[in-house]
This record gives C-alpha cells, sequence and structure tokens, in this order.
DNA sequence: TTCGGTGCAAATCATTTGCAGGCGG
DNA sequence: CCGCCTGCAAATGATTTGCACCGAA
C-alpha cells in the first residue's frame, strides 16, 4: 500500500536543523554500519517530511537500490536508535518518521482516511495528564500515540 | 497473536447497563440476521471488557464454535452497526471493545507494553482542541485515536 | 580479517475472499 | 423461499526470517 506524498509547508520549521552528518554520527553511536542502504534511507527520511511506509520509501525515495527486507531492517534499528518515530494510521501499515533532535517538540497528525495526506499538528495538551494517570497506576516508561482523522476538503466531492 | 485476559473493576459501571437483547434488537435495526456465530460474539463482548483481538474471541470466549472468518466478518459488520468499536495498539493486530449506548462515554487505554493488560482510562480532554484543529483546516467527518502505553507494576521485574 | 549487514527467496501472521451449501426471517 | 451467512480453503498483503555472500571498520 503506497501513501500519497505531499510537501507540507512546516511553519515550525527554522534554522538549525539537524543534518545528515549529525544522524550518521548517531548511527555509529548505535554501533550501527553506516552501509549504503542506510544511508539512502536515513537521507529520504531527512529531505521528506511525513511518515512513510516501508514500500512508500523503497519505491519512491531511494528508487529501489535496496531490497525491501531491508527497508524494514533498517527501520527498526533506526527506531531503536531512535533516529526516528513510529506513526500509527490504524490500517495495518507501519510508518516511519524522522525525530529532529533539535526540534524534538512532540506532535501528532491529522490524515485524510481518503487519500492518506498528512498534516502535522504542532501541539500536545497531554503530557501531564498522561504521566498523572500512569503514574497514579504505578505504570513506568509510559508514552502514547494519538492521530487524527477525517476528511481533507480535497476529498470532499 | 493472543492477548491477556483480565477482568477490571471499572468504577463508573453502575447499573442500567446494556442488555444482551438490546443489542439484539441493534443488530436487527441494522438488518443483521440473529444467527448463533453473532449471538455468541456479541455475548463475548457483552460479559469481557476490554479490547480483544478476532483470535482473542474465537479460543478463549466462543470456544471455536464459529470459524476464524465469521468473527472477522461479525467484527466489521457489528463496528459498521456502532455496536463495537476498534481499537488500536500499534501492533498489526485489530482489536475491538463493546459500545454501551447507556454508558457511551469516549474512553480511551493504559496498555502494558509486555502483558498487553488493558486498563481504562475514563478522560478524554481532546474533543475541544480536536474539533478545532479539523475544522481550522477543512476537515470533515473527524474522530481519533488515543492509546497509553508502558509497563505495568507486574511486568516491571 | 571479522562480523554485522545485505539480497534473495521462502516463511509467517493477520486478514480477506471465492464459493457452495445452510438457515433465519 | 430468498438471500444473507457460514465454513472451508485458498489468496492476499505486510512483515519477518534463513542463509550464504559481501564489505565497512
Amino acid at each position: 500500500m503506497v501513501t500519497m506524498v505531499k510537501k507540507i509547508s512546516h511553519s515550525s520549521q527554522v534554522a538549525n536543523h539537524v543534518t545528515l552528518d549529525e544522524l550518521f554520527q548517531v548511527l555509529k553511536k548505535n554501533k550501527l554500519k553506516l552501509t549504503p542502504p542506510r544511508k539512502l534511507i536515513v537521507e529520504a527520511l531527512l529531505e521528506n517530511h511525513g511518515p512513510f511506509s516501508a514500500e512508500d520509501i523503497q519505491t519512491k525515495f531511494i528508487k529501489k537500490n535496496c531490497d525491501l527486507a531491508t527497508v524494514y531492517r533498517t527501520l527498526i534499528s533506526l527506531e531503536e536508535a531512535r533516529i526516528i518515530r513510529r506513526c500509527e494510521f490504524g490500517d495495518g501499515i507501519a510508518r516511519y518518521e524522522l525525530i529532529d533532535p533539535h526540534h524534538s517538540h512532540h506532535h501528532h497528525h491529522l490524515i485524510c482516511k481518503e487519500c492518506k495526506t498528512v498534516e502535522v499538528i504542532d501541539a500536545c495538551e497531554l503530557e501531564n495528564t498522561v504521566n498523572k494517570f500512569a503514574k497514579k497506576r504505578g505504570f513506568t516508561n509510559v508514552s502514547h500515540i494519538l492521530e487524527f482523522f477525517g476528511t481533507c476538503p480535497n476529498c470532499q466531492a
């Protein structure tokens, strides 16, 4: 399944972005070798915004220059190294996006159920609530997934 | 993949619950025949709290008294009839829980990443925020998924 | 040189679908 | 009696894994 790829104007994107080299350093710190497939995938995710599926990455960005199985394996490694984050769109397909350590503001997405276009929602008012509930029940290591769905203006035909 | 089944004390559960008969009426209103598999599945979801996967339902609750394919088909029908709700735990497995029309307060879950035990979080402070963002961007028909994850006290060994 | 990483193909897992027979309304 | 439903088996789609070879450190 392939998602609509769409460049999104990201108002909060100011200077001081992560660079490819910085990301490569993070790979090294995590004892991950700098191989061609990994370079391609990290670069693709740095240059394209929005969560993408393994298939998206392989067919649209790196033009089949590495095997799909390698893309899956790489995405798992990158997530463990906290370079990318896994997003859940509720359709059984894993999608990933870069975590920019310089702009690590936690954010969410507004996804069109029809065309799967993704918009960024630069807000999360949940942190406090979440931690409160979790602590009260003795849970540790807490995280959450939050995604919004709807029909975008284009698809309301 | 099978989820840990655990009865949960649900503080907000007072009298005036849905009954099996009421649910059967809803089925009929939606032009769904009252067949043995459907009765079994609805009953299972009424008597057990917490989102369950198709496999959970078939193996734990109805003891293979109907085909797995039928469970999947039934769950889809029940969701369309708004008798059950689909939940997303981010592990590629669809889980469903009953929607009690008498206590239809929107709620979320706190899931242990290890044992998959589910606790109910009786709060959603998002409705307003959500609708605000969505409207601003011309989205209609808006919904959201929100689930919390962590490590439960038991699994912190 | 040494493992970790890769490509390829086969396996796995959740879910869906085609089809012929069965039964609820 | 008429379709909707079901069981069974096969198909599908995403993801994972086994294995032999290869190349980054």
